[in-house]
DNA sequence: CGCTTGTTAAAACTATCGTTTTAAACGATT
DNA sequence: AATCGTTTAAAACGATAGTTTTAACAAGCG
């Protein structure tokens, strides 16, 4: 019969849907599960938000924007004090990749979900979600994507798309995949090592985009 | 037995429900969508299957049983004609990727949608599927596993399952997103280019087990 | 023919979904 | 201190989910 702490109700709910979005998917979680989980009235969240999908969208928000947002500053910086504007591999990939892996590997256990999320989300094609998604991540993969291509332009078109397929898609299946990576591997891989998975990672895109696999020539810089 | 009727009805709910389960997912799913697409009464569905997730995991065992009976088959064949059982790295993963990413590109639109489910319900981590996936990829994955850490003794356990880890997560977001790469690259990648997308897979896999970065030590067999 | 057996059709059932409604409790302003 | 807008609690709403039930239909066989 007494009221909730004021303003937290808001917070509660954005923490408690982040979590279960990421574990259980968009259908797989109902507005029950998150009031309950956040201790609120079932009503809190209709209030707040529009509906359910503007709960999704606005969880998803709060996460991506700041992500890329720092990864465009940190691509602008480097732009700029690279030689020619030529930003070096790793250093593209692991401003690419540490804001995420970084999540991972995050104390807090709401990060890790976060990223759990993030990675899934983009496999889930959810009707309501091609635009938000063209929206948010179009700027920070047209923006990687030039700086990438100017160290592969002997590289086809579409060789150089499916190479860049394969990066994406080996980042995000180990967001969604990086929370029981210890189970997988008996416990040989850890999710707070983020070191490692993060200089690996970055170590094998750069692999990826090498010029092309006939040695013979020997042509480097 | 069953004689009169030719069971058409089981097959049609088997190809629609696999459709539907690749499009909207597992939640995302309902009966009366799939009974509806597939022309069939509602009911038909619980009589045939005892419920919803068998159904789910019948659509699934159609397609990852025989694609992992092929792909250890081959292996088998493969590990007999190398010498030392040391199959060539191209040559496994060839083998480990070419069936998913035929599947990929089959004039049969329903093997398509195939693949898309299977590379999905990768990353849907549903409460009932734990047990499934496990018995299902366990062998080919060990099997697979082994194969490969004799091409790379040198690496840590930790960093070969993290590149495994990519590698694994490059093909199955390449599986679940092969339907929309033509948008995605404004028609630059065809998704029944399979030719292109699975040879280039196979040599960014092969670079991501390449033995080790630093040339400084010039540390090699 | 009747009776059984395997399948389909249509409707009903129960549970739960997202959402709305109603009313009560608070906080700041006068 | 009373009031007004804001936030909460609790119940209810209509829709739809998975599943079950019941009856109808079509063959096989004594």
């Amino acid at each position: 019969m007494k009221t909730a702490p004021p303003q937290e109700t808001l917070g509660r709910i954005l923490v408690a849907a982040e979590s279960l979005f990421a574990e259980n998917g968009y259908d797989g979680t109902t507005l029950r599960q998150i009031t309950r989980r956040a201790k609120v009235n079932l009503a809190a969240v209709n209030y707040h938000h529009d509906d359910k999908e503007s709960l999704y969208l606005e969880v998803l928000t709060r996460r991506i924007r700041p992500i890329n947002q720092v990864r465009l500053a940190r691509l602008t910086e480097a732009e700029a004090q690279a030689a020619g504007g030529r930003v070096p591999l790793e250093q593209l990939f692991h401003i690419m990749a540490e804001p995420l892996f970084g999540l991972c590997a995050d104390a807090d256990e709401r990060s890790q979900q976060a990223a759990r999320l993030l990675g899934r989300c983009l496999v889930d094609p959810l009707p309501f979600m091609a635009d938000f998604l063209a929206a948010e991540f179009q700027p920070v993969m047209t923006r990687f994507g030039q700086a990438l291509r100017r160290h592969t332009p002997a590289l086809s078109p579409a060789d150089f798309l499916w190479r860049l397929n394969f990066v994406v898609g080996a980042m995000q299946h180990t967001l969604a995949s990086m929370h029981h990576v210890k189970d997988l591997t008996q416990g040989i891989c850890q999710h707070h090592d983020h070191a490692a998975a993060l200089s690996c990672f970055v170590q094998l895109a750069c692999r990826a985009f090498e010029p092309v696999p006939p040695p013979d020539r020997g042509m480097d810089r």
